[in-house]
DNA sequence: TCGTAAACAAGAATGATTCTTATTTAAGAA
DNA sequence: TTCTTAAATAAGAATCATTCTTGTTTACGA
């Protein structure tokens, strides 16, 4: 009742954080979560493992924000928003049609296509009330 | 006849590259490019001149592709395909509706947009075929 | 009990990108 | 013209995310 898990509890908790959270975070992020509770945990770890899921489509990467790639437990389309300022990443509740648009866009490629990612960038919300406090001053 | 321009001409040179290039190049690629008409040239200014494009609006990233990035001479809205293969990045010339999206979007974040990237992936034609090559051996 | 393969830690290596310093150029003021 | 200043740049160092290497541990089947 504890042989069995160890091999891949690591494993297991990577991924379980990436589905558990809604910052869409970078490998670092994950590391440093996950650090606290398992103190031998290695960086490289949690960037093989990264990589094992996006192979497997558990995961997605969600882009390269601010030079650092960051994941998305949740490999269903959907749309995403990117604050160019402070980095964030939020999920969109509206979907467009993705059948709709793969099909198009398969035929007007002649290609296969496997994937989509449709993303918003702009200023959130709370960077733009920053950034209005600023020119107050 | 001569005077003015030279300040500028690695700077337009780069420019202009990215223009009429459809490969949707990564810095490196400029600077190769480049390199041989401009025997001075450094890869610094290609990365500086790049980021000042983009800052300026002129051209936009496509996103990075095996940990480089690429970038797109041309900012107007328009969808784009990228084989996870070879990496090769193409237009594609279907154009969904942008205002209705950004819109529908803009309500849905509650953020200011300013930008927006839809973007398949997928194997190209002509890796799909070679791949078909391999599996036939 | 062995042998093998996967998972892993630790740290080195890689490589794209950015930064620093000194030089050159343009353009305007004296 | 001659200074002054600011932008553009080259060259190479520095940074830092990511990948790779090596040796160790763990699971599991012969």
């Amino acid at each position: 009742m504890e042989g069995k898990t160890k091999h891949f509890r690591k494993r297991d908790a990577i991924l379980t954080c990436l589905r558990e959270t809604k910052v869409h975070p970078s490998a670092d992020w994950v590391y440093a979560q996950l650090k606290p509770q398992i103190p031998d945990l290695s960086l490289g770890t949690v960037y093989r493992n990264l990589a094992l899921f996006k192979e497997q489509g558990l995961i997605i990467s969600v882009g390269t924000v601010k030079g650092v790639e960051r994941f998305d437990g949740n490999p269903d389309f959907h749309v995403h928003f990117i604050c160019t300022e402070c980095g964030c990443v939020q999920d969109l509740a509206w979907m467009p049609d993705l059948p709709g648009l793969k099909s198009t866009a398969e035929q007007d490629s002649g290609s296969q296509i496997s994937g989509c990612q449709l993303t918003f960038t702009g200023m959130c919300r709370e960077c733009s009330q920053n950034q209005n406090k600023e020119e107050a001053v």
